[in-house]
DNA sequence: CACGTGTTGTTGTTGTTATAACAACATTTA
DNA sequence: TAAATGTTGTTATAACAACAACAACACGTG
């Protein structure tokens, strides 16, 4: 397999990302491959079509990811990949910039009298927005935060953040083992798996997951961390917040009886 | 004008080279107004065709830019414009470091036994290539440079590099003015725009532009300066060379008379 | 509890646009 | 004039946009 085409559907597929269509992306790796090129030889290196090359060739140009000799057959030169990556990314930059700006005016506008979200039960996809989700509760912990999870949800990120939190609310955490023996101001109870009572046997499909009820108003329940698909509920509802409480209780009373 | 059709056209048209299609931005936008809607309520924000809305949402979720509540009708909220402007960067980044990586191992490869690029002349095209260009061929100077510029061409940057290469080249200048005394080692002669005599009157449009000659080997000249489509030729071609030598000459024994 | 009504969610069809692919022709160079 | 270059216009194709029709469901009422 020739280096061009191990990665060629993937790299046309990044480069359709940065803007680029199939022919563009195939011309410009075509010109990459060589010092420079007429548009036959293009067409030939690149198997796009020759009546298609010219206007890709002009697109390109107007993109400015190539260079055009003043001679007869004019020849062409791509940036380098450095460059041209650079330039696609500064455009995609830009208007990153504005949709940020524009789209938080919209937001800060948005209309707030509607029924909050209070009452409703949330999904949250994907391990990022879970972390995220989870910061913004703990950060926003008034009197106790409390935690059952899997090790791995306790990132560094996290911990340096219930430290902090810990000076003005009460922390306590249910987890498997513990990094580094500190645990600051934090209550830490660490319970192996396997010690696990049958009749408690479904908890454990939670804990590879976890739990954290924020001030007895908040929870976010993360199911499953295979790192792709993992899904989270977050709810403020009295009655979800109330069972999933009760169920902190039962395996916290469980993790707090001496081994 | 409201705010959102303002810039709707403008912001949509970002979101797309975000790698949104008009109905997800548009759904993604219509969610940023409210706290929460489902999907007929979308339908009446954006304008969105109803039946339209579920597929979209869809393809929303599957790009981790909203939340979906569990209710029956589910409701759905966007994440903030930071977040989601923040996860789509994300993924292009990602495919921009992708393509980087896969397109300089393409470029390390291409088949240098081509003829090389010494009898052309090439063309090049935008303010930011021009620049790269000058600073490339000022890098690789041996023993002189000469430049003919608007002072808007000498950029602070290309200042620095030209006192960096005086230590070991001879730098000569001719432009119309000089901000700060300072001139190191460069020589750099100083002419104001309307002295120029009569016969020379051509040269004021190059002026607008410049010409930089290194090594009397390599010449860029830069045709206009419009922010936008500015343009430079560059060659290694003797005659080309040759003829803007003389050209330069020209103008600098008219510039080195005293006044 | 059956029933009608209105809403939600799904499916399939059609129109539209941008890209892809090609054929035919005009133009230049040798 | 033969070969290659450059241009133009037409035809596919695929993704997206827009809509119509229907099945599933919740809900209030007789």
């Amino acid at each position: 397999m020739t280096p061009a085409s191990s990665g060629s559907a993937r790299v046309i597929e990044c480069l359709k990302s940065l803007g680029l269509t199939k022919y563009e992306a195939l011309v410009y790796i075509a010109l990459l491959k060589v010092v420079s090129a007429t548009a036959s030889e293009i067409h030939e290196i690149s198997t796009v079509p020759r009546a298609s090359v010219y206007p890709v060739l002009d697109q390109l140009q107007e993109k400015r990811l190539i260079s055009v000799a003043r001679s007869t057959p004019k020849r062409f030169a791509a940036l380098s990949p450095e460059e041209g990556v650079a330039i696609m990314m500064s455009r995609i930059e830009r208007d990153a910039a504005d949709a940020r700006e524009i789209l938080s005016a919209i937001h800060r506008e948005r209309i707030s009298h509607e029924q909050s979200s209070e009452e409703l039960i949330w999904n949250v996809y994907g391990i990022e927005n879970i972390q995220r989700k989870l910061t913004e509760i703990i950060t926003a912990a008034g009197h106790d935060v409390r935690i059952i999870a899997h090790p791995q949800i306790i990132s560094p990120e996290i911990r340096e953040l219930l430290d902090a939190v810990a000076e003005r609310a009460d922390i306590e955490i249910v987890t498997h083992q513990w990094e580094g023996g500190n645990k600051g101001k934090l209550r830490v109870y660490i319970k192996k798996h396997p010690e696990m009572p049958r009749e408690l046997d479904h908890v454990k499909d939670m804990m590879a997951g976890g739990i954290c009820i924020v001030d007895n108003r908040r929870v976010l329940v993360i199911l499953g961390t295979g790192n792709e698909d993992a899904v989270a509920l977050f709810s403020e509802t009295e009655g979800f917040v109330r069972f999933f409480s009760r169920y902190y209780n039962l395996i916290v009373d469980w993790a707090k009886k001496p081994e």
